[in-house]
DNA sequence: GCTTGACCTCGAGCCGAGTCTAGGCGATAT
DNA sequence: ATATCGCCTAGACTCGGCTCGAGGTCAAGC
């Protein structure tokens, strides 16, 4: 796959996929004869993955130190998990906050409709 | 109440309480005497509902686009109504990509339990 | 009467995360 | 054979949202 494919799929620009390898996240790409990248499927489910995680709020940062464990084989195994864990715990809380304000959203759109329907 | 303690109170700081009068989510505050900004409750309300809404990931520019027509009277509830409804969309999808991201995140840990009870 | 601490203004700087520009190459269509 | 297209690189730029620094005022405590 090459690198419009795989962003017309995952709906990530190019821009973002050469990035993504510049800093790391991505290994380096195979390329063709002529330079051009060919993703394979593990790059591809790689990048699903990144995507998920970024969809989630996961800094690059955390990525970064996550996938640079990968390399590490099982040694890395335990401290990978604490990374994963501690997302998750930020994810909650983040949830937590936004769904606050989604009811207080909520709250207020149902204050004006009865405004709305009291003054008409 | 002066900026400190609002500060301390909303846990935003007061850097950011100034920026966000300068840029109009807050009205001109109050001043004493030597110049000191006294917060009233209805600045303080106001600064609740920003940061609400900052948590559900409004934009700053929304917030600046509902705030403008709170001024307007009535005529612009509508619009008001509109906004928010639109920044309710906004959260919901947002709220639903990263439940998504957490749930993976979930998965992930649960394989690694997995795998670290098996090696061990 | 001087220091300390909380506050003020203005403008510049920073951070995360991309995004864009310029200049260039190789393959395909006309 | 020349134009067009998709891709390449390096590095600069953008954007949202704060955050900081310099330099200054004022009230209270020693």
């Amino acid at each position: 796959m090459r690198i419009a494919e795989v962003a017309k799929t995952y709906d990530i620009t190019p821009d973002t996929l050469r990035y993504y390898e510049r800093i790391g996240l991505l290994p380096h790409i195979q390329r063709n004869a002529s330079g051009v990248r060919e993703y394979s499927d593990s790059d591809c489910a790689r990048i699903e993955f990144i995507k998920c995680m970024r969809g989630a709020n996961v800094s690059i940062e955390a990525l970064q130190a996550y996938i640079s464990l990968l390399d590490g084989g099982d040694d890395t195994i335990a401290e990978r998990k604490a990374i994963l864990e501690q997302q998750r715990d930020i994810a909650q809380q983040r949830i937590a906050e936004m769904q606050a304000g989604l009811d207080r959203l909520n709250y207020k759109i149902d204050n004006y409709d009865a405004l709305m329907s009291k003054v008409r």
